[in-house]
DNA sequence: TCACTATAATAGTATTACTATTGCACCATA
DNA sequence: TATGGTGCAATAGTAATACTATTATAGTGA
């Protein structure tokens, strides 16, 4: 069902769509690696360049800085877990199934998915959850809003809180607990392997953060 | 009661303690004003030396880099958040009133305390919102958490869980929830802000802000 | 008055972010 | 098969940023 399925991903977020050149899908590839290893604020074009054997001004020929990239980034993940929730949840019709299933999705690291071999997903999915807040938190957010760098993550939002109005139509505050679940998740997973004592939510145990967070939401929504 | 306080903010997170020079409490000040004009990819040691009138290598002088700045103004706020907290609710025996004492002091812009003359805590707050997750969200966070530079928010973090933990012995995931508080309140004031599609909290709305957090917090704690 | 100390200012270097220009391969047309 | 155009990557830079080594100055105690 997935398969040669690609992704608009924010056209404002690159130059050149990455996907369509053997060229860009190694520099996809490179800087998931590298952005895993060395963290934002130590990546560089160079150093991106230098990893997959190519030169800075190439990779400027796609993006127009290392941000733009993150976003492009971000971008398709959020594309990404929106189609894995929409998929998983096909052929049900329970909204509170849906919900479960994609605080699931959102709480757990992600399975391999073999029709985009230039991506690797739980590299990705550590940078989200590392990373992912930064592409907002920047003085020109509002620029960058109007150019629809952020709508694959509206979009994910939109769905999530249609889910908690399937379940409870008169909850007042559905865009807010369901950005606050995204976040959730993410920062309860930070906090686990670097700050545990933000968090009771031992490493790696997806298990407890889906009861946490799947807790909070139905007890919330009733 | 607050008159002649000083926090002891992180060691590790300056060189020389900038509250006692006079350069030092115009250096806290200066950079309050310019990293909530321009944040913090934009902030340099240069334009800092330049606004206070002193010059670059003075600022290395109290400050490594500008990460541990932020990681000192971060901590200087979660102490006086803290200690806010306990102040406001200090003739209180009420957990349930405690804890929304510090929900409605999270949720809100902060009063100026002519305490600290060189802290414009309306502009910090502002910092925190925009800044606060960098402190973080870094490679070398482990390094840094060794160092103690996240002990005032732990502190803090502390003080929520056991207020929850007072309202409901039984509740099992009271740092969680606690560091979800925390962070749900600024990231929801950042979306009302800049991507209201996220939230249904309406700019400057803190009212609604408090009521939302409150009611998940009060929901799921029973 | 003379060292000694603590401080800030000067004057750099190295690295990073970004860009202007050149060179090369591919492809259609004569 | 030759020729001119097009699109891409590589070369070789510049400008700004992050950081440091050294010098200058003011205050203090002997």
């Amino acid at each position: 069902m997935l398969s040669n399925v690609t992704f608009k991903v924010s056209q404002s977020a690159c130059l050149k769509d990455p996907t369509e050149s053997d060229l860009g899908k190694r520099m996809l590839s490179e800087s998931i690696n590298l952005l895993d290893e060395i963290g934002l604020e130590q990546f560089t074009f160079k150093k991106l360049a230098l990893a997959m054997g190519s030169t800075e001004a190439s990779v400027y020929r796609y993006f127009e800085n290392k941000h733009k990239l993150l976003v492009y980034l971000v971008n398709w993940y959020w594309c990404w877990l929106q189609n894995r929730i929409l998929i998983t949840t096909y052929n049900h019709s329970s909204a509170f199934f849906k919900l479960e299933t994609a605080i699931a999705l959102l709480a757990s690291p992600i399975r391999q998915d073999d029709n985009f071999e230039f991506i690797d997903e739980k590299k990705l999915y550590n940078i989200i959850i590392s990373e992912g807040a930064k592409v907002y938190l920047v003085k020109d957010v509002d620029a960058e809003n109007n150019e629809g760098a952020f709508l694959a993550y509206k979009g994910l939002c939109s769905l999530i809180s249609k889910l908690i109005l399937n379940i409870n139509p008169k909850y007042k505050h559905s865009h807010s607990l369901a950005s606050t679940i995204i976040e959730t998740c993410h920062n309860q997973i930070f906090f686990s392997e670097h700050l545990p004592r933000l968090t009771d939510v031992s490493e790696d145990d997806h298990e407890s953060l889906k009861e946490f967070v799947l807790h909070l939401t139905a007890s919330t929504i009733q």
